[in-house]
DNA sequence: CGCGTCATTGATGTGCATCAAGTGGTGTGG
DNA sequence: CCACACCACTTGATGCACATCAATGACGCG
């Protein structure tokens, strides 16, 4: 959050954020169609956001765990376009969006706060949209891997270990895999002794192959 | 833009987009590491903005067309994270992006056009990650021309009849596929009688036959 | 303990990529 | 004004990465 706020600043921010939700796993914190009102920011927990197409497909447009923000989509059409399921038993903050841009009107930080975090969603979507459109299934896996590493590491866990939230599937669909490709993919890099993989736990041994794998060195 | 402003308010509107910049035909508006400095509103023109790997590959995220806004990539860091590219000489209106600040404080609707022109830019994002993620060449090429022909209509072109600005490799790189498999599929609808196709000249005979392509018919 | 959910692994199929050849339209310089 | 070169596009032949179908195995929970 923005530094270098006063008092009464602080404690305006401080009421904007003050309610909290709890959301067991697998229940939806917010669902396509519904009614915009909120943003969320994780407290704890660790949510899917999903859009659907009518004849049932759906994809995963992201993973999203303590500290970031849910519920962007809503605001162009005041309706919601996704939906965010909790993978685990969860707590957000529900911050009510005409507070948010009442507040930001004074609070300059605040106000450059929501347009950086708008900006990095859409970079981010920048980077699946590669991953999607041009990257083979090892690279896909390897990309979400040291991206989600690297995200619970900024949150003081293991650089090495990770324990994932999600199934194999929700894991394709984010990814445009089917789940045994996910799962082949995993003993594939279990082989190369890359990382291993208990179920849901995952130990990565080698950063830098999956490093190569993303970003694999150009042949001259 | 929004409407009911008052006299001071248009004035100072008018001043945030009073710069203009012309860009010639596979020129640069800008560039991936370049500092951020304004938004861009396309006035004339047609633009295409790309993401790239350090080995080379790159993704084309989006097409845009007048009236649309580039830049929102480069709130978050203070540089741009991707290209834009002029693909017929184009005219922008340049917008410092401190002035939007300024001013986004002071009228509030001005203030919510920039929330939401944020969140369309994440929702669309949505779209493609849905298309990229889950659809067969067929369906992405035909979700890709339905909304290229909606927003050319909603600017007062034909329904059925447009000029494709960009190359078939260009509409490959967003629909994440090769630019044989776009001209094959055009093919395709040619001889189902889906579209007329003339070099960049496409004419939608039939355009609930797109429709169902992108959105198939549950079966029972 | 038994059932349901999730994951792994194998066999086979297919949609799209790759490689390759040829066509047509466009722009340029002689 | 034409010849040539270049680029975008089309179309065919072949290959491969991933999907699909199917069977089995491992947890975890009531």
């Amino acid at each position: 959050m923005p530094v270098g706020l006063n008092d009464i600043e602080l404690q305006k921010i401080d009421d904007l954020i003050g309610t909290r939700r709890k959301v067991k796993r697998n229940e939806t914190l917010f669902r396509n169609g519904e009614k915009f009102v909120s943003l969320y920011a994780i407290r704890t927990g660790f949510f899917k956001t999903c859009v659907a197409t009518e004849d049932g497909r759906d994809q995963v447009t992201g993973f999203q765990m303590a500290g970031e923000i849910m519920g962007l989509d809503g605001i162009v059409n005041d309706h919601h376009s996704c939906d965010a399921v909790a993978l685990e038993d969860a707590e957000v903050c529900v911050m009510p969006f005409e507070k948010i841009e009442e507040l930001s009107r004074e609070v300059t930080s605040l106000q450059h706060h929501i347009h950086k975090i708008m900006s990095r969603e859409i970079v981010r979507e920048h980077g699946v949209m590669l991953l999607l459109g041009s990257m083979r299934a090892e690279e896909r896996l390897a990309a979400f891997l040291l991206n989600l590493v690297q995200r619970l590491h900024a949150r003081g866990f293991s650089q090495s270990e990770l324990i994932l939230r999600m199934t194999r599937e929700e894991i394709g669909s984010y990814l445009g895999l089917k789940l045994e490709t996910v799962s082949r993919t995993f003993s594939k890099f279990v082989e190369e002794g890359i990382v291993e993989v208990k179920q849901r736990h995952v130990r990565i041994l080698d950063t830098a192959a999956l490093q190569n794998l993303v970003n694999p060195q150009v042949c001259h």
